[in-house]
RNA sequence: GGACCUGUGGUGCAGUUUGGAGUGCACGCCGGCCUGUCAAGCCGGAGGUCGCGGGUUCAAAUCCCGUCAGGUCCGCCA
């Protein structure tokens, strides 16, 4: 990463220290310096020589003590020594500070240590409940480390970029009021009203609103945001985001200044800028990929099969959608596997999963498949132009209603053909245009995709009533090599539209008074077109440090079932606790 | 709510299929030796509720049932 100079004293120089540890090199050579730090090793040669290696959050330095040393793993040191060049034949190319060594050590112990629960050092894998535990010990290690500061970084980046950018920093509350909507709220009993509560905020979302309303006309926050879900390795209950939101904007605008701080962000963390963001509709994006966050570091894109077996008497592909993929090389993949991909895709919905290896045969390319006897001449050789299928290749297909089709062969795109998180290049894409609504409720209302106040396709208005499913709206994601960064859409500043769309929702006027009255009552005072977004820190540092899980980017995460082994959080409360609020435990139901 | 995988000295593993004494490996730890190592080397040593509970059996780390914890995923995440 390319910090500014700035942003780190080259010295680090302070009262009980002149250097750091991993900054030390042939430039200091003479220089007398005192170093601070851990024992990431020591090693002893008898009586009269004795090496330490010294750490710190720049690095190790060896330190050379003219005897021995009473000090162990983890110890906390202050080393006094001459910088020199090690004897000919001694040089480390393996450690950076590995030219030079501080000479005749004098050495005192700050602070003894007992042997830690694991060693100090990336080359361990470690269980991660161990890890969490001793959060403290781990996040010596050079990989945690680095992970903290790249963040640090990329924040640094995205604040710059938003500042350049005419935004002002504003920060909203915690405590916020319970609504009946969305993801499941964390609750913070009031202890003034008794019964009453606060809840934690899953997003500022309505208080920026509110922000635009005030006029600020351009507003971000690093915003911590919860949500009381289950957790999983990019999910946990907190999370920040980059929360923003302007006024008298179209989508485009919010995408611009987006794209801008993610790309300042990317190549702050990577030294390297990307390109600029292209765009996908999200029904392209179901159409060629099979899900609304396609992963553009690999191809294996959708092949549409519905034209070749149009007229098949294949009972099993005579339905609304007929897709496929092909899986380079993949004609190797055993049955055994070939199995597990068709209970995979079971389990995802499918009614089945045909599969067709590629063969080279003197006639041209064949396909093998249990299924290839129901199908024509016709059909096969269809299926292999239409896939571009050569011989090696599997194909996989999938028969069924078109959004099921597409999500099933998505998913096992991204299982084939996936790669590592820690794999580039950065490739970043927007997905514009989701649909308004997703689904519909037990009494047959459309459930809105986003938030209620998502602004309409403007060329879909007149859908609203008729055919709400069709409906298009000004939402859009941010999406980086297959992860979801981040959601913004344009918002309903209108107050007509906003009737329509909540009586479309099956929302009553006087319930979205109760839940929503305070924004609705605060637009009728004058509320400006406005637009927003929200940037997913901890997923976008994971897949700049190429780490699978955002706990590895997280000082303080916590574990699936909302764990933490350092605090045991969350834990029982006391009695007296539990009566200042107002509350007294339910019997336990076993 | 569901599926799959995992649980064995401080750490990471093997052992579990086919039941037979807590057996083994690497690291770490403790003690000793060692004047140029750097994941030091050599010698010696300590350290265990095989996650927990129950069952089968003459005998269970191993088989069966249950349960807890962790991980990945589905549901969920307006």
């Amino acid at each position: 990463m390319t910090a500014p100079e700035s942003s780190r004293p080259p010295s680090g120089a302070t009262a009980l220290r002149t250097h750091l540890c991993g900054t030390l090199g042939p430039d200091d050579v003479g220089a007398r310096v005192t170093v601070c730090g851990w024992v990431a090793k020591r090693r002893e040669h008898g009586e009269h020589l004795a090496f330490l290696d010294l750490r710190d959050h720049t690095g190790v330095v060896q330190c050379v003590v003219p005897g021995t040393v009473d000090v162990r793993s983890e110890y906390v040191l202050a080393v006094t020594g001459e910088v020199r060049r090690r004897p000919e034949g001694t040089v480390n190319p393996d450690l950076p500070t590995g030219d030079v060594e501080l000479g005749d050590c004098a050495v005192e112990v700050l602070n003894p240590a007992e042997p830690p629960p694991f060693v100090v050092d990336d080359r361990v894998e470690v269980d991660e409940v161990v890890r969490l535990r001793h959060r403290y010990v781990d996040l010596r290690r050079p990989r945690m480390q680095a992970n903290l500061r790249l963040r640090a970084g990329v924040n640094r980046a995205l604040r710059a970029a938003m500042d350049r950018q005419g935004f002002v920093e504003v920060e909203t509350p915690l405590l916020w009021a319970p609504t009946p909507e969305g993801a499941r709220e964390f609750t913070v009993p009031s202890r003034l009203h008794p019964g009453a509560a606060y809840v934690l905020p899953q997003s500022p979302q309505l208080a920026k609103q509110l922000l635009m309303v005030a006029g600020l006309d351009r507003y971000y926050q690093f915003a911590r945001c919860l949500r009381d879900e289950d957790l999983r390795a990019d999910r946990q209950f907190e999370f920040t985001q980059l929360d923003l939101e302007a006024s008298f904007v179209d989508q485009d605008d919010v995408l611009a200044v987006v794209a801008e701080a993610v790309l300042d962000a990317a190549e702050a963390a990577t030294g390297e800028r990307p390109g600029p963001v292209p765009r996908l509709t999200w029904a392209e994006a179901l159409d060629r990929y099979g899900t609304d966050k396609p992963d553009l570091r690999f191809g294996m894109e959708l092949c549409e099969l519905g034209a070749v077996f149009a007229r098949t008497g294949f009972r099993a592909f005579a339905a609304p959608c007929v897709k496929g993929i092909v899986v380079g090389e993949g004609a190797s993949l055993t049955r055994s596997r070939l199995d597990v991909l068709t209970e995979r895709a079971q389990a995802l919905g499918a009614k089945g999963l045909a599969w067709f290896r590629v063969t080279g045969g003197e006639g041209g390319p064949g396909l093998e498949s249990p299924v290839a006897k129901f199908l024509s001449d016709e059909e096969q050789t269809g299926l292999l132009q239409a896939t571009g299928a050569g011989p090696g290749d599997l194909v996989l297909v999938v028969a069924d209603e078109h959004r099921l089709a597409c999500t099933v062969l998505g998913a096992l795109r991204t299982e084939l053909g996936g790669r590592p998180v820690s794999e580039g290049p950065y490739r970043f894409l927007w997905v514009v245009d989701f649909p308004l609504f997703d689904g519909v409720d037990d009494q047959g209302h459309p459930v809105a995709a986003h938030h209620p106040f998502t602004m309409p396709h403007p060329d879909d208005l007149d859908l609203l009533e008729s055919d709400p499913a069709a409906v298009r709206s000004r939402a859009y994601d941010l999406v980086l090599n297959g992860w979801e960064l981040g959601s913004g859409s344009v918002r309903v500043h209108r107050a007509d539209i906003q009737r329509r769309i909540f009586t479309a929702l099956g929302i009553a006027e006087d319930e979205a008074a109760s839940r929503f009255g305070f924004l609705l009552g605060a637009f009728r005072y004058g509320a400006p077109p406005h637009a927003g977004f929200a940037v997913g820190i901890d997923r976008l540092v994971a897949i700049f440090a190429g780490e699978d899980s955002i706990r590895e980017v997280i000082a303080f995460p916590k574990t699936q079932s909302g764990w933490d082994p350092m605090t045991d959080a969350p834990k029982p409360l006391a009695p007296g606790a539990l009566a200042d609020l107002g509350l007294k435990p339910l019997p336990r139901r076993d």
